[in-house]
Formats: structure tokens, C-alpha cells, sequence
RNA sequence: GGGUCCGUGGUCUAGGGGUUAUGACGUCGCUCUUACAAAGCGAAGAUCGCAGGUUCAAUUCCUGCCGGACCCA
């Protein structure tokens, strides 16, 4: 015995932040966290979310990742060779919008080389950014090893999965209806929209038959008369019932297509609905475009890439959809046919980045099929383990609306290239040779390059050996999908194309980690990847975490003003700084939200104790502090305490142990126990709530009170117990709070917590025999110093004053002695 | 319109057909007892959203409603 080995009185940020500057040193942080693939250890790759550098990062996103750490670390503890990569999204709309917003520059008119240099320099000021902030974290990525989407040798893998799927088949190209944004100038998908409220006119337009007869048609898009292929009315609406099969008259002008259309019978027709007269124009909305298809009608284009009416639509020829709207009311208003107007409010797709009406257009893009294999996909994705159970229903749900293939072309610059050149008939495609990166609207194809028949799909020879039967290539322009980027990070992680021993043995992946928000885009297109090409589940675990709210139990977003930055609360505390944070609370009014300190360890005990896996989960860093950070006081000074004893010799070899002793033994057993199957099952929650109650409740409460006479007397039994339950008390607690324990560990035992590639077990010789009785005797020995501790309280004597007439409930005869020197009992 | 989750002391939350419903924060009282006052100990505080139903028994299961949140059409 002698001065605590552990000077800090007590855990704080800025200890926090001087041993996380250690961690990070060469050397020692790779030896701790790097991933070799060829070790014996069973192999668990985590496909983690590349996260997208946008400036900040949200909190709740960096709780999030926090998680997938502690998953990561926790598998380490239990002895696997843990892949955990550092990737970083970069491909996208979003930084192009960025600097376009930098520069007030919009894209096109930039050389496509500049801007993509400009987009490129951007994003890597905000990955620095988002680097920092991972580590500060604690997150133990393979940061030597990180991959960027837009990196040559990222976008390759991307591209020779392209060229793989669509030798298949799977990958077509078709002119097809397309949901396409007209502002961005840019087809998007299905995942990509969403709907906004907006007033629109609602017009009831008198339009006339072939024999004069007048019908009402309630339309809100009068600009699109010129697209209509056919008139329609519910067949049971016997309002209508003459009308099947006669022919109305557009009520404005149109050219190169005919004058009239039919009126036939649809049951999609809302009967209550304005009229209960519909027009159906070429891509006017989705259900347009199915009921065109169902009758075979010949499409009419009435709006062009860049937003504006075509020759078909006669005097709106030229205008934005907007302006021709307007103009075609003015136009049936002078012709006397509009009969009324009316204001509603109505939902329209808008798209997902850009926030700007959404428009169905006729587009040759490029689509990966889908639709053929959904069964199969269920299949497979049953095979998954989904971590919560009930989560697997968000996936469920949007397989059964999948009804179109996916098209992953976009008219965009920052993205990986569609690597195709077409020959001068059009009739010979080139493709790059696996492994490559090109960008076809610059450069020409590599020599060893494939030639493949546009129509069959077969190759037909060797791009350096057929230069003179293609003709003037023409690189194709067009770029994916962002999706059909990140949809490759689990293939790519796992070693598909880089390592093939490697990918043998490590897919499917171990471990999908995500956020229910992204299931029906990333998890749903990584899914049909690896099932087209491989015909397999992409993963053993997909675990779908909840989303980050505000303390009124709202999502966090820029638009609320309810959003908080994750630096501003990983920082909280540091040098003795106040946190403070201004939000909108629920009734709009904004509130000051402070807290003195939290830092990562406070803030990832918060996220694992405080939200089961799935749960949305509330984000208030008053709560966090006051809950957490006295959890982490305490444990530390428990670490404190111990180290003024000294460590006996050998840990692995209990000596003759006392009752009190196995006790506790009994109770960390159960401990362990309860974590090791928590770890194994990934369930972050369960182990994080019984390490807390064991070392803030039972083992200082009870056991340390009882035992601090016979420490001080050297009583060997006892300190082996202490030493033995903190040291292994810190390894399973390190998946939540790395610096922590390693900290404590390190100062205590000479090594550090988070070098554990073992759960620890409890040597033989420390009485299990007797757990099962022991463990019986923990509710009696509760209640008994309780009721002694109120006993005193009532006497009003403090706890050290002596106190008589205590009788010992017989079953507790065995820590007598103990209990008696505790609580000062005479007899 | 569909799906998912949630409604338990002032606040947040655990649980789950059966005698006094878990824990934390806050509140109040006491205590600086050789780890810890950025702490400890103790106390008060809940007819478990509303209405039906199943049952010997419901806060727990079922149905409906009300309210909140998220996702989707």
C-alpha cells in the first residue's frame, strides 16, 4: 500500500484529450488497429458508411459511428481479426452544388476539367475536417489504409462491376421514361424523390367532342394538353357511359400530332375527383406513364433536357414548364373555355437534392435491372441477420414497390464515368479492361480494351486490334449514380477484384452498419449487387440504427434549426470551456441548451447506454453530462482506489480466498457472462448497461465498503479480488470508452485495456463451486446495509459512529466480521 | 393512404398476464466516513395515454380511438 498511482483526482476532457494524443502516435496505433488479412483469427470486416464531408458533421451521425466502433472494438475483444475501414463518400451532386454556391458559378459554364479540379480541392479541405473529428471520436479506423469513392482505384472497382453486369445483361440501355430534374438538368431515381406541398391551380377546362358535346376535364397542368394521348373516365361512372369511344377536340393548339384524342374507360380515374374526367399525357405523372404503357399509346415529348416546351406544344413552344403554364391558362381563358379555377394545395415530387419540380421525361439512360430478381433477393436477404429483428421491415417494404428498373445514369460531372465509347455507326461498344479507371469524355480507351456488339452483348475482339472497323469513337459523357458507387463498399472492403484469398474468406461481409434513414438506397443497392453478381447475401449482419432527434424527440435538420455539430460536443468541457447550444425548441422559440463537460468517453457511454439499437434516440448534452459523466467519476475513482494497493504478483493464480471475495467474484462472473454473449450478439445496449451497474452499484457500494478494512490490513485475498475485477472490469468495458480504460489500465497494470484480443475468464481456484450460493446471499447483504446506513441516518450519527444492537441476519454470519469493522456494529 | 416505433413519478427510461412497477436525472434531507462533494447515503414522488374486449387476474395480450415521431406512396 502506499500513494494512488493515479495522481487526476478525477476523470476529466482535458485528461481525456492528453492521452488521446498519445494514441495516435506511428507505430503503436497501427500495431493496435490495422487489419492483416492473412491472420489465423476469424476475419470480421465491418462495411462502415462512408460518410459524406459536407463541413460539419452531425451529431447524430457521429453517434452513430461512434457505435459501429464499439462494435469494432468489442469484436477485437473477443479475439477477431477486425477490418474496420476508414472510407470517405466524395462522388456526388452535393459538391458540385458546393462550389457551384462557392463561386456563383453554375457548372456548365465551367471547362469539365476545371470544375471537376475545383469540386476535388473542396471536398478534401472537408474530409480533413471530418478525419479530425472521427479521431477525436476515438473511432479505430485503418486510417493509413483510407479509401475515397472518387479515388482511381475506387472508381475502377466501380467501373469493371459496370462492364461485369452489363456482359451479363444486367446493365441495359433503353430510352425510357425517366424521372429527371430539369433545373440540374439530370435523370434521378425513384430513392431520390420526394414529395413537397405546394398551392397549385386546380383549372376545369371545357373541352369539346367530335359531334360538339362539351366535357369538363379538371386539370392542374394545362401546359401538358399538348402530350395527351388519351381522355379517360371511370367505368362505372355513368355519367360518362356515352361518351366511351368518342373523340374530344384539344383545346389548344398543338403541332405534328393529331387534333383529337379518344375518350375511353380506366379504373384508375377517381371518379370524385374534380369532374371525374381525366386527361392522360405523355409523362405528365407516374400513373400517366402506366396507363400509356397498358394502352400502347405513342408518346408525345413536350418538354426538352432543359425544362422548356417542344414544337408539339404549338404557341408555348420555347417556354419553361412554369411560363407555359401560365401562358395556356391565358390562352383558354381568351377562348372562353376555362369554366373555373380553383386553389389547392397539392403534393409534387420535387428531387431530393435540388428541391426543384420533378418532371417524367423520354431519356436513353443506362439501368441496372431489378425487377426480375426481387424474389431471389428476399431470398437472400433472409438469409441476414438484421440487428434490431424489426427492422427488417423497412427493407421488405420497399422491395415490394420496386416496379421499375434502376437507372444509374446522371448528366453530371463529379461522379465516376460511364467507361463506354461508342463506334461511329453506333453499332460497337468499347469497354476498359477490369481493373482500370477511365474517363471516356476525355481519353481514349486503353490498348487492351474490349470491343463488344451493342445489340447481342458478345465480344467481338480487341479494342488495339480493331481501331480500323469503329471509326471515330465517341466517349460516352454520362456518370453513375452516386448509389452505384457506394453500392460497391462492401464488395470493395471484403477484397472483390484486390485480394481474392481475402474475399473468400471474408464475404458476405460481417457486418453492415447503418442508418434506417439510407435502407431503401444503400443497403437495398449494395443487396442487388452482390446478389447479381455473386447470387449471394451481401451480408451475415445488417444492423439498423435509429436517427438521431432533437430533445423534443424531432429529426435534426438545417431547415428546423434544431441541428447540433458533433465537434462543438466532443470539445465540451476541454480547458474548463462551457458548451452552449442555441436550438429551436418545439414551440419554435429557440433555447439555450449548456452543458460543462463531455467529451467522447461521456458521449459514447451516453449513446451505448441510453438507445437500444434501432430506437431513435434524443440528443440533449445537459442530459448527457448529467447523467454519464458521474458514471465515468466514479468508475475512475475506483481505478484511484486501487492503485494505492499493491497489484499482487500473479493475477492469473488466485490465493486462498475469503467468503466476501468469491462473492464478488460471483457477481463479476455474472458480469462477464452477460457481457462476453452481449459482444458475441452485438448488442451494444445490454453490455453497456450491466458493466455500469456492476461498477457503480454492487462492487463499490457493497464489496468495496466491506473490504476496505482487510486492504488496509494487506489482506492478500482481498486486494487479488480488487485488482483481478478492475483490471478485467476495464477490458470489457474498453469498447465504450477506449481512453478511458486504457488509461486505468495501463497506469495500474502496464498494459493497456484495449490490447485485449481475449474476453477474460476467471481462473480456476476462484471458488465457482460457490457462486450459485454466494450469489443468493447479494439481495440479503443490500438490505442489510441499507437498512444499517438509514438506521444511522435516522439516529442522526454518521456512518464511522459506532452503533449497537445490530443483529446479523444468520446468512450472513460469513462476512460477519466484515460487515461488523464497515458499519462500526457493537456487540 | 400504407409501414415502423413510441405514449410508465416533474423529466427521461426499464420491464412485462399475478402479492409493495426498474433505473437515472431533477427535488428534499443528512454526511467532507483514510477512492470519489464534478461525491456518498437516505427520503418523497406513478391509479403505467383514453375507451372497450379476452381472463379468476391487464400497466403488460387484442380491438378501436387520441397524441407524438420517423419512413414510404
Amino acid at each position: 500500500m502506499g500513494e494512488p498511482k493515479i495522481k487526476d483526482k478525477r476523470w476529466s476532457v482535458d485528461l481525456e484529450k492528453r492521452i488521446q494524443e498519445g494514441h495516435f502516435e506511428p507505430g503503436s496505433y497501427q500495431n493496435r488497429y490495422s487489419f492483416d488479412p492473412t491472420s489465423d483469427r476469424e476475419i470480421f470486416v465491418i462495411d462502415t458508411p462512408p460518410p459524406y464531408p459536407s463541413g460539419t458533421w452531425h451529431i447524430g451521425a457521429v453517434a452513430q459511428y461512434s457505435m459501429i466502433d464499439v462494435i469494432a472494438r468489442s469484436q477485437r475483444l473477443l479475439g477477431k481479426e477486425v477490418r474496420f475501414p476508414w472510407g470517405v463518400d466524395r462522388n456526388g451532386i452535393n459538391i458540385e452544388f458546393t462550389v457551384e454556391k462557392k463561386t456563383g458559378r453554375k457548372m456548365r459554364t465551367y471547362d469539365r476539367g476545371e470544375f471537376l479540379g475545383l469540386c476535388s480541392e473542396t471536398i478534401e479541405e472537408y474530409t480533413q475536417a471530418m478525419r479530425k473529428t472521427a479521431k477525436r471520436v476515438g473511432l479505430s479506423c485503418d486510417y493509413d489504409n483510407e479509401y475515397l469513392t472518387d479515388s482511381p482505384d475506387y472508381r475502377a472497382i466501380s467501373q469493371s462491376i459496370f462492364v461485369d453486369l452489363f456482359k451479363r445483361g444486367d446493365i441495359i440501355e433503353d430510352l425510357r421514361p425517366n424521372l429527371y430534374d430539369p433545373v440540374e438538368g439530370t435523370t434521378i431515381a425513384d430513392a431520390e424523390v420526394q414529395r413537397a406541398t405546394r398551392k397549385t391551380s386546380l383549372c376545369h377546362v371545357t373541352w369539346t367532342t367530335e359531334e360538339n358535346e362539351e366535357i369538363v376535364i379538371s386539370t392542374t397542368r394545362p401546359e401538358m394538353i399538348c402530350a395527351c394521348g388519351v381522355v379517360v373516365v371511370h367505368p362505372d361512372d355513368s355519367r360518362y357511359t356515352n361518351y366511351v369511344g368518342k373523340k374530344v377536340r384539344l383545346p389548344i393548339a398543338v403541332s405534328g400530332r393529331t387534333k383529337e384524342v379518344e375518350i375511353q374507360s380506366h379504373h384508375s380515374v377517381k371518379m370524385e375527383f374534380g369532374s371525374g374526367v381525366l386527361m392522360v399525357c405523355s409523362f405528365g405523372d407516374q400513373n400517366d406513364v402506366s396507363i400509356f404503357r397498358e394502352l400502347g399509346l405513342e408518346p408525345y415529348v413536350a418538354i426538352d433536357l432543359d425544362g422548356r416546351m417542344t414544337d408539339v406544344s404549338g404557341p408555348l413552344c420555347g417556354l419553361t414548364v412554369q411560363e407555359a403554364r401560365l401562358e395556356a391558362i391565358s390562352i383558354l381563358d381568351k377562348s372562353g373555355l376555362i369554366k373555373s379555377i380553383e386553389e389547392k394545395d397539392q403534393e409534387v415530387p420535387v428531387s431530393e437534392r435540388g428541391g426543384n419540380p420533378v418532371e417524367i421525361i423520354l431519356l436513353k439512360e443506362w439501368y441496372v435491372r431489378q425487377t426480375h430478381i426481387q424474389d431471389r433477393l428476399r431470398e437472400l436477404s433472409n438469409q441476414s441477420k438484421f440487428i434490431p429483428e424489426r427492422n427488417r421491415q423497412f427493407l421488405h417494404d420497399w422491395m415490394d414497390s420496386v416496379s421499375i428498373d434502376w437507372p444509374i445514369s446522371r448528366r453530371r460531372w463529379y461522379h465516376t464515368e460511364v467507361p463506354i465509347w461508342y463506334s461511329q455507326d453506333g453499332t460497337k461498344i468499347v469497354v476498359p479492361p477490369s481493373g482500370s479507371y477511365v474517363q471516356p469524355w476525355r481519353e481514349d480507351p486503353p490498348s487492351d480494351s474490349e470491343v463488344i456488339d451493342r445489340d447481342s452483348k458478345t465480344v467481338i475482339g480487341k479494342y488495339s486490334e480493331m481501331l480500323s472497323d469503329l471509326g471515330k469513337l465517341q466517349g460516352e459523357e454520362k456518370v453513375f449514380d452516386t448509389w452505384m458507387d457506394s453500392s460497391n463498399s462492401n464488395l470493395y472492403v471484403s477484397g472483390y477484384l484486390s485480394n481474392g484469398e481475402l474475399f473468400q474468406r471474408a464475404f458476405p461481409t460481417s457486418i453492415r452498419p447503418q442508418g434506417k434513414e439510407i435502407v431503401r438506397t444503400w443497403l437495398y443497392y449494395t443487396l442487388l449487387k452482390s446478389a447479381l453478381l455473386l447470387d449471394k447475401p451481401g451480408f451475415e449482419n445488417i444492423w439498423v440504427d435509429g436517427l438521431g432527434m432533437d430533445p423534443w424527440g424531432r429529426k435534426m435538420s438545417k431547415s428546423l434549426g434544431n441541428g447540433i455539430d458533433a465537434d462543438s460536443v466532443l470539445e465540451c468541457g476541454a480547458g474548463g470551456r462551457t458548451g452552449s447550444w442555441k436550438i429551436k425548441g418545439a414551440d419554435g422559440k429557440q433555447v439555450v441548451l449548456k452543458a460543462n463537460k463531455i467529451g467522447s468517453e461521456c458521449f459514447r457511454l451516453w449513446k451505448a447506454c441510453d438507445a437500444q439499437v434501432g430506437d431513435d434516440f434524443h440528443i440533449n448534452p445537459e442530459e448527457i453530462e448529467t447523467k454519464y459523466y458521474g458514471v465515468l467519476t466514479k468508475i475512475f475513482n475506483i481505478a484511484r482506489f486501487a492503485s494505492q494497493f499493491d497489484v499482487p504478483e500473479d493475477l492469473e493464480t488466485p490465493p486462498h480466498l475469503q467468503p466476501e471475495d468469491i462473492w464478488i467474484l460471483a457477481e463479476f462472473n455474472r458480469t462477464l457472462t452477460i457481457v462476453n454473449s452481449s459482444w458475441k450478439g452485438i448488442d451494444i445496449y445490454s453490455a453497456a448497461q450491466a458493466i455500469k451497474s456492476f461498477g457503480t452499484g454492487v462492487f463499490p457500494s457493497h464489496w468495496l465498503e466491506m473490504s476496505k478494512t482487510r486492504l488496509y490490513d494487506g489482506n492478500l485475498s482481498s486486494s487479488w479480488a480488487l485488482h483481478r475485477i478492475v483490471r478485467d472490469l476495464m477490458s470489457i468495458f474498453s469498447p465504450i470508452c477506449p481512453f478511458f480504460t486504457h488509461y486505468l489500465s495501463s497506469t495500474l497494470y502496464g498494459t493497456s485495456s484495449v490490447d485485449v484480443r481475449e474476453f477474460p475468464v476467471l481462473p480456476d481456484g476462484c471458488g465457482s463451486q460457490d457462486f450459485e450460493s454466494m450469489q443468493c446471499l447479494t439481495e440479503s447483504l443490500v438490505a442489510f446495509n441499507s437498512m444499517v446506513w438509514k438506521k444511522k441516518k435516522e439516529s442522526g450519527i454518521s456512518l464511522k459512529a459506532p452503533i449497537s444492537k445490530i443483529d446479523l441476519p444468520p446468512e450472513l454470519e460469513i462476512f460477519g466480521k466484515s460487515l461488523r469493522s464497515m458499519h462500526n456494529i457493537e456487540i
